[in-house]
DNA sequence: TCCATATATACTCTTCACCGTATAATGTCA
DNA sequence: TGACATTATACGGTGAAGAGTATATATGGA
C-alpha cells in the first residue's frame, strides 16, 4: 500500500513527494512540525539519519502516517547499487 | 493494514510483538539487527527516542518493513491518556 | 536582467542515541 | 529452592541530530 521507507533516501524523497502535492514550502513544514526549514531540506535531500520523533512531526505535518507492514520482496530498482 | 506508529510506545510494542511472534529473544534480534540488547530492551520499553536507521535495521531483523501511508483518525484507545 | 521567493549550506553549541561492558532484576523449570 | 536463561538497568565515552542563526544558491516572474 504505502510507500516502503529502508534508508533515509527513501525517506527524502517520500517527504518531498507528499509536500509538493500538498503545494506547501519547506518552511510552512518546518513550522506544522516544529523543526527548522534546514532540517526539511537535508532530510528531503537524505542528507541525514533523522530520529524517530523527527520523522512523526513531519509526516504529520504532511498528513501521513509511519506504519509497520510485514516485510515483502522490494520492487525492483535498477538505480540501486 | 500494518499498525501505525505515532511514538515511540506504538513502536516498543510493535517491536515487542513481532518478536514474541518469532519467538526470538532480544539478544537475537540485537545480533541481526547490529545492536546491543540493552537497545532492543530500551526500544520495546519505548525508554528512548531511536534513529530513523536504528528502527529500520531492527524491524527488518523481525521481517518487518517501515512504510508512510496516508493520515486516517487513529483507532479509539480507551487507555490513552 | 533585476528582484523576490524558495531551497541549500555553513558554523557553533547542546543534547542524547548508541556503544561496550557489567550487573541487577526477573522468569522459568527441574 | 537452586541453577540457568532472559530482560532490565547502570555508567562513562563518542558521535551525530537538531537548534539558532546567517548566508549562499537556485528558481521564477515582471
Amino acid at each position: 500500500m504505502g510507500k516502503i521507507i529502508r534508508n533515509n533516501k527513501d525517506l527524502g524523497e517520500a517527504i518531498r513527494l507528499a509536500r509538493k502535492n500538498m503545494d506547501l514550502r519547506q518552511v510552512d513544514v518546518a513550522q506544522k512540525a516544529s523543526v527548522r526549514q534546514a532540517l526539511v531540506s537535508e532530510l528531503e535531500n537524505g542528507a541525514t539519519t533523522a530520529r524517530l520523533d523527527t520523522v512523526i512531526r513531519v509526516l504529520a505535518a504532511l498528513d501521513m502516517d509511519l506504519s509497520i507492514v510485514p516485510r515483502r520482496k522490494a520492487t525492483f530498482d535498477p538505480t540501486e547499487y
